[in-house]
Order: C-alpha cells, then structure tokens, then sequence
DNA sequence: TCTGGGGTCCTAGGACCC
DNA sequence: TCTGGGGTCCTAGGACCC
C-alpha cells in the first residue's frame, strides 16, 4: 500500500452495545443502571453509563457486586446474542449507505473509508452527525464517530468524541488544530491507544511515557527495539501515517473455538462428553458457514482455578484427521477420541471446549504425495481418496499404497508414515496421534 | 455458592533437511 | 568420527483486541 497517501477513516462505534440493544427493546430500561450477563450469569459484559459511573468494571464476576447492585438497583440481565447480532447486522447496513468501503471490525463498531468523500459533505463532522441521526432512528441504538487520518488515531477520536461532551459524540481529528491535538493527547492516558494493553503500558510508565502524546513523539525506531514491529506501526498510525489498510473483505477464520464454562462443576467423562458433543456440533455449523474444511482438532477440559481447594488439572490435545472434513460425526469422534487421551478421573471440571484447526478452504487443491513400496508420486486433490484414485487411474488399480504425507500444516506431520503391512486401504495406514 | 467466550499476530526455539 | 550453517516448518507462549 502507499503509505504516502492521505487516508481518511470514520471509526463508529455503538455506545455500550449490549445494554442499548436491551434499551431499545425496553424503554423503561432508560436512564437507570443496567448490566448484561455472560454465560451462567457469570461476569459483567456490559455496562450502562450509570454503571460505569459507581466504578464497575468490565469482566467482573456478578456475585462480587450484588451488594452494590441491591444498593443501587441495578438491573442485570441474561445476555441474548442473537438480538444483538441481528441489530448488529442492521447498523452495517444502514453504514453502508454512507461509504462504498466499509470493514466491520467486531460486533459493534466499523471502519469506514472517507476518501474521495469530500466533495458530499459540507464537513466530515457533518457526515459523524448525520450517521448517528440515521441510526438512532432506523435502528434505535446511540453511537459514537471519530474520524482521523489512520485507524489507531480514529480510535483515539472516537474515545475523545465519547468522553468529551463538547464533541457532542463526533470528532473529526483532522480538522482539529496541532495545538488542540496536542492539548487532547497530553491528556488521554497511554493505556487508551489501540494495541497498548496492561502490561505494555505498565513498561511505557516504566519509560516515563504516560500520555498518548509522550508515546507518539516517541522515535519508532526505538520502539521498535523495545516492543517489535506491532508497536512500532502504532506509533507511526499515531503520527498520521496509515500503515493498517482497511480489511472489507473478512477473511475465513483461521480457527474456531468453541468452549463454556458448566453450570456446576462434572465429575465423569459422560458428562463433558456431552458437553464437548455439542460444542463440536456448533463448531461444525460454523465451519460449514464459511466453506472451510478443518485438518485437526483440539479438545481441552479444565477444573476451576478459583477453587483453590480443589486438585488442579488443565490438558489439551491435538488430534489430526485423516483427511480435511465438515462431517460432524468425524469431527465429534476425533473430539471424544482426544477427551478420552486427557480425562483423569477424581477431578471436578468446570470447563470445556473444542477447536478445529488448520482450516482450509473447501475447494482448495492440495498436493498430497503417495508412498509405493520404492517411489514417492505427488498428486493434486482436494482429499486422499480423489488422490488414490488419481494414482489409480496412472498406475492401473490396485496400486500398493504403503504410506502418505501431505504438504501443509498437520499433513506434515504425518510425513513418512509408513503402514506395517501393504495395503490399499486408507483406514489402515497410520494416523499420527499428538500426545 | 457464584469468576465469559471468542479471536489475531508475533517471537523464540527446536527439529529437520540440505 | 568429527565438524557447520542456512532455511523452513512447527509449537508454545505471550501480547493484544472485542
């Protein structure tokens, strides 16, 4: 990409996303505290203004603030993700209105390309009000919209348009004077920048860097040598220069986990395999949503490390199928095989999971290479079966086939396997077990 | 008593091959 | 038997994000 050219992007963002989803469905909501629950009822999600204002944090466990939430009757509420990936999906549409180019980064909050929108608007705060208009009236949710010549400093506009009222919830940075910036981001901790968490920000204080105007007039280079290239582009995307591209197209996920915490701690392996049974049907569905065909699966189970008292356990393993499938039924045995190599009985789980890896797509040829009893060929196939028989089809039938490998990913590790005896029979030849 | 569920990228180090 | 360096692939772990 050019980084030399002027980039220009809106970062919208749907205030406190779950709890104005749950608003819109009930006004009586409004104006008074409200949160939203993970599974089990377990931590907070998502937070009210009014509940961030008595100091609750994100993430923390629901019981730990019951008094609190008697003394200030805040509302909880069960989460109810369907809802909100369905108000989600209506926010990108109507965004989509507004720009041609468009990358929808998470469930609430998109980048939107500005460039060569100019001549539309009589200022690109104009464009920020305007959306917010629309979406509260279409969709009924509040968002916030900050505009700025790289993503990192769209971030950063966004967070100022929320907590500086005088912004009346848009800022457009790149219209701001150097000296107002400056202002702003003496003032703005340096934890707020995007790809600054805890403990890189906790090695910036360490450096005497507090404030996100200290880390960008930082060298890069020099961050670079302290922190990598991550943070070195962070810098550079506070300085105004673009080195992050908006992404419109999602990719295919490179890996699907599906994991839950019980309800109440399980004892026996029937019990988690019924868990993990359904976790690898959703798993499933999601890998048939997006066209993918999955090489290997993992399955952990682990006990409850806040129960001090309990004996401790944690595994996982990795089991490498035979070749790359969407079949429900091959994956869940794989899931059952690999949860049998890890129990241990006597202890008391509290979670589960699954998730499938080396994903690849279904169409994708790969080069798979046959074993004879002296020769290696290589042939081209989406699957081992199309393979033998393409080898077949060279050889004449009946073709001694004596081992396999494949070129990517967990194929390889099954390189140079080698069946005890002849055979033509997939299901004989070895299959490499991790652990 | 009760403590979320997803994802990505980068780096370092080991295994293996030539 | 001893000795060597570079490339690539894989894994584990750590950091970040929402």
């Amino acid at each position: 990409m050019n980084t030399s050219e002027k980039q220009l992007f809106a970062l919208v963002d749907v205030n406190n996303m779950y709890v104005s989803c749950e608003r819109a469905f009930n006004p009586r909501l409004q104006n008074i505290p409200v949160v939203v629950l993970s599974n089990n009822d377990g931590c907070v999600v998502a937070r009210s203004n009014e509940v961030k204002a008595l100091g609750v944090k994100m993430g923390v466990p629901w019981f730990q603030i019951k008094d609190l939430a008697k003394q200030h009757n805040i509302i909880a509420l069960s989460s109810n993700y369907t809802l909100y990936g369905d108000m989600s999906n209506r926010v990108m549409t109507e965004l989509r209105e507004y720009s041609p180019h468009i990358e929808v980064y998470s469930i609430d909050e998109s980048f939107l390309s500005l460039n060569g929108l100019n001549g539309l608007w009589n200022s690109f705060t104009t464009l920020g009000q305007d959306i917010r208009t629309t979406i509260s009236r279409n969709v009924g949710l509040p968002v916030c919209v900050g505009i700025a010549s790289s993503k990192t400093l769209s971030k950063l506009a966004n967070h100022i348009a929320k907590k500086r009222i005088e912004f009346n919830s848009v800022c457009e940075l790149s219209a701001l004077s150097t000296n107002h910036i400056e202002a702003l981001f003496q003032s703005i901790d340096v934890s707020e920048v995007w790809g600054v968490g805890r403990k890189i920000s906790e090695q910036l204080r360490s450096m005497n860097i507090n404030s996100v105007a200290e880390l960008k007039a930082c060298s890069s280079k020099n961050i670079r040598s302290h922190f990598g290239v991550v943070m070195e582009r962070t810098v550079d995307e506070l300085n105004g220069i673009s080195c992050l591209s908006l992404e419109e197209v999602s990719k295919a996920k490179q890996q699907i986990i599906v994991s839950r915490s019980f309800g109440k701690l399980l004892l026996t392996i029937d019990e988690i395999a019924e868990a993990t049974a359904s976790y690898m049907t959703r798993a499933a569905e999601k890998l048939r949503i997006q066209k993918s065909l999955c090489q290997s699966v993992y399955v952990f189970i682990q006990t409850n490390p806040f129960r001090g008292q309990d004996k401790q356990y944690s595994n996982g393993c990795v089991v490498p199928l035979i070749e790359p499938t969407n079949d429900t039924r091959i994956l869940l045995d794989a899931a059952l095989k690999g949860l049998t190599q890890i129990y241990r009985a006597g202890y008391w789980y509290k979670k589960s999971g699954v998730m499938l890896m080396a994903l690849s797509s279904e169409n994708q040829q790969r080069q798979i290479s046959l074993f004879q009893t002296s020769t290696t060929d290589t042939v081209k196939s989406n699957n081992l079966m199309s393979a033998i028989d393409k080898l077949n089809s060279i050889y004449g039938r009946d073709t001694l086939v004596i081992g396999r490998s494949g070129v990517d990913k967990q194929w390889s590790m099954k390189a140079e396997l080698v069946s005890p005896r002849y055979t033509t029979n997939w299901n004989e030849l070895p299959i490499a077990l991790a652990n």
